[in-house]
Parts: C-alpha cells; structure tokens; sequence
DNA sequence: GTATATAAGGAAATCGATTTATATGAATAA
DNA sequence: TTATTCATATAAATCGATTTCCTTATATAC
C-alpha cells in the first residue's frame, strides 16, 4: 500500500470502466452521467482516495483558482497591521469562491519578480497594496488584459480599477473636529507623495484649511514617507520656531505615533500643548498612550470590496471601471 | 499585435527553426547548446517577448515553487503582529531560492481545505503555525511523506520536523528576573493547552517556582486562551481575594495587555503593585503604558529556520528529522 | 411513423512545458 | 585506423486533467 504513487483520472476511469470524460463529469458536477454511473465512481474517488491535480485542472482550463496580492516590502516587517487587515477583508471573501491567496512581497526597486507570475499563468487576477503612483509595469499589465485592482491607490483612468478611502473627506473631518476643540494652528505632517494617498490627504488639509479660512502656514507641513521614524526626525522643527502649532495631523498612524514620540521629547505633552490625530485606525491606534485619536480607513472592507470587484472582473461579471471610495470615519481617543 | 495570444515554447522554437527541447535548454541554462543557437534564441525570446507557462512546467516537473503556509484564522483578524514576524522571515529566505508562498488561512474546525491542495500539488512544502496538538490531519501528511515544518510547535516525534523557541527557559528567565527585583507571589496566566506552546509555558513555571523552592498556588494559574479579552476576563479572580500575588507572568503578550488592562481597572497599579511580564515580544509591547517587559521570541528567526529546513527537506538535502530550539531572551521595560 | 431533441458517454486533441531516449558529426584516444 | 567520447540537437512520450467533437440510444414532438 505505496501512498506515494498517486490514484490519477485515469485509475478511477480503468477501475470504472468508464472514459476519462465520464470520470471528469461526475468530478465537476457536470451532467450527462446516469446515476447509477455517478455513484459508482463516486464510490471508487472514495475507496481510492483520489484527489485531482489542481495544477493539470489549471493548465487545461486555463485558471488557477489563485489570485495574488503584492505587498510592498519595507523595512524588516512586511505585513503591518495595515497590511494584515486589508488582508483578512480579502481573506474571506475570496474563500468563499474557493480562491486561493499567493502572496508576493515585493522590494520596490525590484520589479522583476511578479512579471514572470503574472505572465506565467499562476494567478487570474491581482490586488495591489501601496503601489507608488510611478510604477512603470502597470500599463503592461493592463495592456494584456490582466484582472488587476488597486487598493488605496487613486487612479483615474478608465483602464484601471480601484478602491480607496475618502481620504479628503478624512483630513476634513479632523480638521472640524480640532477646530471644534478651539485649535487653530495646524501642521500636516504628509506622507509619500508618491502615493496618492500622501497626495490627497495633504490636499484634504489644504482644502480645510480654505474652509475654514485659517492661515496656510508652508513651515507647518512637513514632507516625509509613511514612515514612524522619518516621522520623528522631521517633525522636529515644528518645536524649534517660537510660534508653534496646537494642532498636528498625522498622515498615517504609525506617523502620529512618531510626532508624539518627538512631542514627549522636546518637553511638551499630548494633548494638552498639542492634539494630534492619525489615519488608518490601526490596531496599535488604541494601545498606546494617550490613545491616538485617528480617522478610520474601513481596511477590512477595502479588501473585502477590492476582492469582490477582483472576482467579477476575473468572471465577467463587470464590464465597467469600478473607482471606489469607502466612507472614513472619525475615531476619537486620547490625543486631541 | 494582439498582446493576448501567448507566445509559446513551440512559437520560439518554430521561430529558431529548432526543436522544442533546444529552446527548454536556453530557459533553464542547460548545457548542450551551442553558443550561436543559445544567443539566437535568448534574442528570439526578447523580440516575441516569451514567458514561460509556469503551470505547465509544474505539471511536468512536478515541482511549483511555492510552498504554504497555514495560518490559524481566529477572530476578525488572521495576522496578529506574531505571524506577519514569521511571515516575513519565511519570505525572506524562500524569495532567495526563488520559491513563492501560497496562505492558507484557516479555520480551526475546517480542515477540508488544506488537504485538496497540498494533495492537489499545487505546493512542494507546508509549513504549519500555531497549530493545535490534536490535529487528526497532520498524521495522514506524514504518511504520504510529504514535506512539513511546524513552527512553535514541539512534536517530538520521528516524523515530524519543527522549530520552537525555548518556552521553558524563557519562563524562567521571567521568574529569576520577577525574584530578583524582590517578587515572591507568583501568579501565571496560561494559554491553550492544546498548543505545546501554552503546556510548556505552563511547566517552565512550575519548574521555576520549584528550582526557587517557592509555594505553588494552585487559585493562582489561570487557564485560558492566547486571547487578550479571555485574559482580562480570567485574571479577574486574581484580585478578589485579600491575599495577592505580586508578580504575574503571561502566556503571551496580548494575554498581558489584558492583565494590565484588568489590573487598571481593580484600580492598582503597574509595576507598583504588579509586575506584568508577557511573552514573545509583538509589536504593540514597547508601545503600551507602561511599556511591556517581556521575553523575546525570535519570531522573525523562526520564520527562517522553518523556511531553510523545509526547503533542506524539498531538495532532499536533509535526511535527519530537525528538532530545533531557538533562543529566548529577557527585554527589559517599565512593566516590571 | 418519422423527425428531432435529449441524455449518456466516449475518443482524441489540447494545455505548454519537461523528460527520456536517440541520432549525428566532430574530436579524441588507443 | 578504429573505437570511444563529447557536444549538439531532435522526436516522441509524458505530466493529468479538460475541451471539443462525436456516437448511440431513447424519449418526445409533430
């Protein structure tokens, strides 16, 4: 009783006395096979614990059943708790469809990897996170057709799909909210701009600040990376002027948590010299002290949606761009 | 120039006015091909802008390339700051030797997925996190000798490969250091003891408690989960009777955020009236109040190793089953 | 009673690579 | 000079499914 060699379609089929065809049928719940047929072979699949090769399956009917998701690579930690939500989102939807999820981390100098995947027939489809907006490849890819969607990444362009978050809208809010709280000097501390998230959420605050009529104050926003750090360093000369700001928002959490970081530092407290606000609502949001008053990103939903367009994108079930914006909502804690 | 039909291997090779075999050559670097015909192939393959089928290849070398990892799904959400540590290292090793990886998120009750694809060839290698001892599963994975790692999971057993951290040594490390700063009343919030993890825990205590020759207070290890609200919950009863334990050492670090989080709302303090230690050094630990005094796993090595001697196993570079224990170590912070 | 669906099933081609076995000419060894 | 090796290359089989295209018998419609 060797369990090395594998029961094939074709053992079932000589044990059957039947065509591999039939066998194929009673497998994929097809028709045209007689009961009696149908439980026979289902009876041998049993006995002989006969299990398909998904990758015969794949090469003959030209779908893997497996969708990718690329992940930037950043430091040393890869799945970040941002990372890791959007994730789950996408984790149950796809299972539901009996997809599978291959992950790729990807370095981003290096775009070499996923090409030959995605050109390789391993996956049908691909969900890309924190893409930069510069990325050269991406017009290959939608150049051959390849089901793709981006997740916080704007793109306003009939070829490429997308799901994103009100990130204007977000910035707005907590605007109102500090306004609210009687603060009238703000800081921006922005992430990349080479995503567009880092974009919009600095233009959000331009805008609110219009809004509000309130003094635009170039000194005050601090350019940076989506990095807790670089945060750290940059904020640093927010502190170093006599007129100081009373209100800092962040352009992600991990930033916010970098600038109180610094705060702390330099003497002061939060959030009695200076509330400060974050972005994402990320799981270390609440743990931290004080807990970081932030605008919440629906993750979980930002991959449940991004799958689910994946899906009818790959089972053309979709025949228009979906641009998507998921509502943002503001969360209030300790730090403002 | 319909960029939808795919160049095959025959299209080259039609191309190059060779066989089918020469060009398979020029893409794996084999030998025997002259250096003229490999030259007018490798242009060939630029020019017609060839990628090789993957799925294809797979079925006819009967290696993917990528390997799986299963990843326990509880909650809303699958990545804990404790695997994406693991993950990364995996991913780290495994991208050097070209491998990809394939997730597995799965339920606890369910194990009807996994078995269809790692039956299905679709991975050449598993490897299995936080898997829980009775898993009926496991032995049938065994048996058809396919190759599996576990990580944080001791199975001393012939059969089975795995790389734990050193559970008991860390637990000690927890009670001299608790002794040394004058603690005598130990309490200890245990983990699932259906992972090898929350027993050996559980025993590296009492060991300790013995080696120090300190009383055991049976109304002082609480059972649970690897859960932070079942801690918080289950650590109640530490704090109704008038005699307390003045040190509490936790089964991991989202278990102590919950004790610390109870102990607060008793109304005492950390470390004043408790010293609060955890284990496995996540994320969130250096950035609660007071910041978490812990016992380090090296998750991130973890995720390596498992990743090295799986594929030691896949290339039959390794015939020995591999029972690897890794250092722990003490991080001091204000929880103490 | 004949034409036409419909159900049941099979044979061969196919998916796109690699593996295996074989052939040929040139270089080297005996 | 003959035998052997080596480099180069090919044809055919193979991996294990599905797809495509038939065939046959039976049921239904007209």
């Amino acid at each position: 009783m060797n369990k090395n060699i594998k029961v094939t379609i074709s053992d079932i089929a000589r044990e059957a006395g039947v065509s591999k065809m039939t066998v194929s049928r009673v497998i994929n719940d097809a028709s045209n096979v007689a009961k009696k047929t149908r439980t026979k072979i289902q009876k041998l699949i049993k006995e002989m614990d006969y299990q398909p090769n998904l990758i015969a399956r794949s090469l003959s009917n030209k779908r893997t059943m497996t969708i990718g998701i690329l992940v930037p690579k950043r430091e040393k930690i890869f799945l970040d708790n941002y990372i890791a939500q959007i994730l789950a989102g996408v984790s149950e939807i796809i299972k539901k469809h009996d997809y599978r999820i291959m992950l790729f981390p990807i370095d981003i100098e290096d775009d070499s990897g996923y090409v030959s995947i995605v050109r390789g027939n391993l996956i049908d489809g691909l969900i890309l996170l924190k893409i930069s907006s510069d990325d050269t490849w991406i017009n290959s890819l939608a150049e051959i057709d390849f089901p793709f969607v981006f997740v916080n990444h704007r793109r306003e362009d009939e070829k490429f799909n997308f799901v994103d978050s009100e990130n204007k809208k977000g910035i707005k809010l907590a605007v109102d909210y500090l306004y609210s709280l009687g603060r009238r000097d703000f800081a921006f501390v922005a992430g990349s701009m080479n995503e567009t998230n880092g974009v919009d959420r600095l233009n959000g605050f331009k805008e609110a600040l219009k809004d509000k009529k309130l003094i635009f104050n170039d000194e005050w926003i601090i350019k940076g990376e989506f990095n807790k750090d670089i945060a750290f360093e940059n904020s640093a000369k927010l502190f170093i002027k006599k007129k100081k700001p009373d209100a800092i928002i962040c352009s992600d959490d991990y930033m916010a948590i970098g600038v109180i970081d610094r705060i702390i530092k330099e003497g002061f407290r939060v959030p009695q010299d200076f509330s400060v606000i974050g972005f994402d609502d990320i799981e270390i949001a609440s743990y931290i002290n004080p807990a970081l008053t932030t605008i919440r990103q629906p993750l979980h939903e930002l991959g449940v949606r991004a799958a689910s367009i994946l899906l009818n994108i790959i089972n053309k079930r979709n025949v228009n761009t979906v641009h998507e914006f998921l509502e943002v909502e503001l969360i209030k804690r300790d730090s403002c």
